[in-house]
DNA sequence: CGATCCATTGAGGCGTATCAAGGGCTGTGG
DNA sequence: CCACAGCCCTTGATACGCCTCAATGGATCG
């Protein structure tokens, strides 16, 4: 993978800041990580020795109660990170939703880094200022938006996740990936497996959605998704 | 206020890390900002061309949706930051809860700075992290957890963001500012205000808390509390 | 081609929202 | 100091949306 050399609107810019030297430093200490779908990259409450980026497939990012109800927060793409400085353990599992590989960094080489260079540094901020909006945006989500606008909410972000906003706002017809199932919708909307199914037959029967396969969707009607995402 | 000289554990130690000029040249180009009860910090989509640092009071920070359904997903306590760098516009709106004193810096000051020391972005980093890490909790508690659970879990982050979460698992009794309404405590949960009031009555009638005055909070068992909060 | 897993669809119940009325602070003015 | 007004807050009755439980349908893989 390459760590630098990206294109300033690509994800993992985060490392074009980098000097050759550092670059060096943490492609020897980087480790390929493969997983197959379902597998567990980490757990809840793990200790953060590592920082990960993911080069192909998606992952979920996901807490849980006591109890074992679930809460998907995020999902995670292609040059997203996972992980964090300043911190000593993960607050969240990271489940692969298919076969997927990551790049792992040791957290202490990745601490430095963020010490020693300033725009590194502002680089990892923005992400979480970026990670926190997209948090805000699901708090508004779960707690006041109704089923049928928490699924199409689903779509919208999906489209977003890839990169796909402006081609939603266009109007045109749209073909996305959707690498993950119908529990793990219901997990991030705060809904059961049941309602999701129904609110998408219902989106189907109205013509707004159809599916290709089953790791795919195509957005028929985008204004009608975005209108009905509220 | 004082820019300086915290001890490490408070809150606007973010400005520690400022060397003497800074702080002089951030004192002369604050202002100070004075909000009665209810009034409006900023509004949803203004221009962030200032930070605020909450001075004394306390705010309430929310977003709505088109058709006028509002979701809080933070207050902000003495100390507390209510802005950022990177950013142009608020993607939320800011209300005092009640009288309230704000020091406000402008964005441009503000940025400059984040530039300039790195010990001082990685301050703001961290502070970012923090909300994100409490913007995740709230997304456990919309979409998982039921109006009970909610309820108490409200209690436990009151104590948090007063710095009381230690005296909280002490399991002794304790008394908290409640310095918002019904109708905010509902707009945090992802509630309506007559749920939101009819479990605090259960939880009064349960012996678990009790309201020395409208503005108070007694927490009477906190282990119940922290047990029903899940 | 069958087994398995995931998704869909249906029936019924529960929890929270909604609608409506009454209670009790709090602050103000007589 | 008391009376009154206004605003929150509380409590009750009912409705509705989503969850739960159950069975069927359909895709994927061995």
């Amino acid at each position: 993978m390459r760590l630098s050399g990206h294109a300033p609107g690509e994800k993992h810019a985060i490392f074009d800041s980098l000097a050759p030297c550092d670059v060096a430093r943490l492609s020897a200490a980087a480790q390929t990580c493969d997983l197959a779908s379902g597998d567990t990259l980490i757990e809840e409450g793990e200790d953060l020795d590592r920082v990960f980026i993911v080069e192909t497939g998606a992952l979920k990012l996901r807490k849980s109660t006591r109890d074992g109800r679930q809460q998907i927060f995020a999902f995670a793409f292609a040059g997203d990170l996972i992980g964090r400085p300043f911190a000593c353990k993960f607050r969240h599992g990271a489940y692969a939703l298919g076969p997927s590989r990551l790049l792992a960094f040791p957290a202490a080489e990745f601490d430095r880094l963020t010490r020693q260079n300033p725009v590194f540094l502002a680089s990892i901020a923005r992400l979480a200022f970026a990670d926190l909006d997209a948090c805000r945006r699901l708090s508004v989500l779960l707690g006041r938006k109704h089923a049928d606008e928490k699924v199409a909410s689903f779509f919208v972000e999906l489209a977003r996740w890839q990169g796909q906003t402006s081609a939603l706002r266009s109007g045109r017809r749209l073909s996305i990936a959707l690498p993950m199932s119908r529990q793990d919708m219901a997990d991030f909307l705060g809904l059961t497996i049941e309602t999701v199914s129904r609110q998408v037959s219902a989106m189907k029967d109205a013509g707004m959605i159809e599916f290709p396969g089953r790791c795919r969707v195509t957005i028929l009607d985008p204004m009608a998704v975005l209108e009905t995402a509220g």
